[in-house]
DNA sequence: CGCGTGGTTGACACAGATCAACCAGAGTGG
DNA sequence: CCACTCTGGTTGATCTGTGTCAACCACGCG
């Protein structure tokens, strides 16, 4: 009977407003604060813990349910049998994931560090959705926030140089985990790496480039204080 | 009145099968036929023409209608105000496209070569889903077959080398544009290098290459035979 | 203290970009 | 029917951004 997930978990953006579809919602409104799935009385949330580096869900698996993430990071990636690796995306606190509209995932979830999620299976959202059409525009606009997210990702991956995808992937991170205006990243060298289509070496590189230029402050490999946003986003066009 | 879009457009893959979110329907069943629309009176489908190289709409405009492709082809793509193009994806006969759970569009489409399309109005569309979860359903199944398809191209994209890229690229229109057993492909090779984060001349080379190796026949440059599509394959991973 | 993991930096290599010439086919007009 | 041009494609020579390989460094931990 618990409220699992809030609206506001749920609708949580990679840094912009959430959107439903405003038109054709109709006389149907918008779900607002916690109502989200309080209709839905066999909805349970379960917290669960992940040890960094621990396999969420694999790839092929049966998407049996749906995460939300409570603390610590997600990457979800894609490999290559000779290990080559590409993350789609990094999920933090608060951000959705693993909902899949076919039987299987398509990716695999792992904890970047130490990560507690709460889960909800996906069956109980998709019977919530059949009864309340909020629910559905729910579900849809978290598969279309991610498609912006993968399309945007694309643009860099394909056509972004060493020093724009850096500065695009700072930017991403000030937008959505700064506190006190310093960056603390979870994830190494080597994720950023493979978030971004480059080596650890090229993100090491960039990184002292832009801390010798003056754009940003390192205090240990992990903690980043952006001093020229303005810069930065020039460079992200 | 008329039913516009058929099921099987609306579902049409990038080559795999249409699925619906098969856990979950409960007493709900998966549209068949021509149903999805049929009980959408609004629902008015008007054709198109776009001329080669015109713009269909453009990055962040209103997304009134959603379009089915009747023939020709259709690219949507990003830019970079220096010129850099990422092609997103190539939307062939029977594909939808246009279909956003926000209010704007988030990339460009335009007429690869002279294209019809259908249109019909988002709104419509979204009214229909409010009263038939089955339409909810299938709109959200297209957002999921998109982000599908954008997922695996940001591992192209990322990791992949120019010869896996375009056995990728070959592949896919083997899959999607066959026709006895020759590709006619409607693209240039820039539209092709834009798509696969390449250069023109690399596409080019790449393909004279797979030709020197007896991998594929080329009769003209926009006609291609695979003869050796197992390796080309292996190189897809 | 020694060790292991993660990060930085340097030297060098190479895949693919860039620049440039040339070629093929389709219109177009004389 | 032949120039002529235009667009699109191929191929070659060269350049360069990023990858590769390797050494070293810094920090945390048993």
């Amino acid at each position: 009977m618990a409220v699992v997930f809030s609206q506001a978990a749920l609708l949580s953006d990679f840094g912009t407003q959430p959107h439903f579809p405003s038109p054709g919602i109709g006389h149907n409104e918008t779900l607002t604060g916690h109502s989200l799935f309080a209709s839905c009385p066999g909805l349970l949330g379960t917290a669960f813990t992940y040890a960094k580096g621990e396999e969420i869900y694999g790839d092929d698996q049966p998407a049996e349910y749906v995460y939300e993430v409570m603390s610590g990071a997600v990457r979800t990636c894609k490999l290559l049998d000779d290990g080559r690796r590409q993350i789609g995306a990094f999920l933090l606190p608060g951000d959705v994931f693993g909902l899949e509209s076919t039987p299987n995932h398509r990716l695999t979830a792992d904890a970047v560090i130490d990560t507690t999620v709460r889960i909800v299976r996906r069956r109980s959202l998709e019977t919530a959705a059949q009864n309340d059409i909020r629910v559905a525009n729910a579900l849809w606009a978290i598969t279309a926030r991610d498609l912006r997210h993968a399309e945007d990702h694309m643009l860099l991956l394909g056509r972004k140089t060493a020093s724009e995808r850096v500065a695009a992937f700072l930017l991403e991170m000030d937008r959505r985990l700064t506190v006190a205006g310093l960056i603390e990243l979870p994830m190494c060298r080597r994720d950023i790496a493979d978030y971004l289509g480059l080596t650890l070496e090229t993100v090491s590189r960039v990184l002292s480039q832009f801390q010798a230029e003056g754009m940003l402050g390192l205090s240990g490999a992990r903690h980043i204080a952006l001093h020229n946003r303005q810069r930065l986003r020039s460079m992200n066009i």
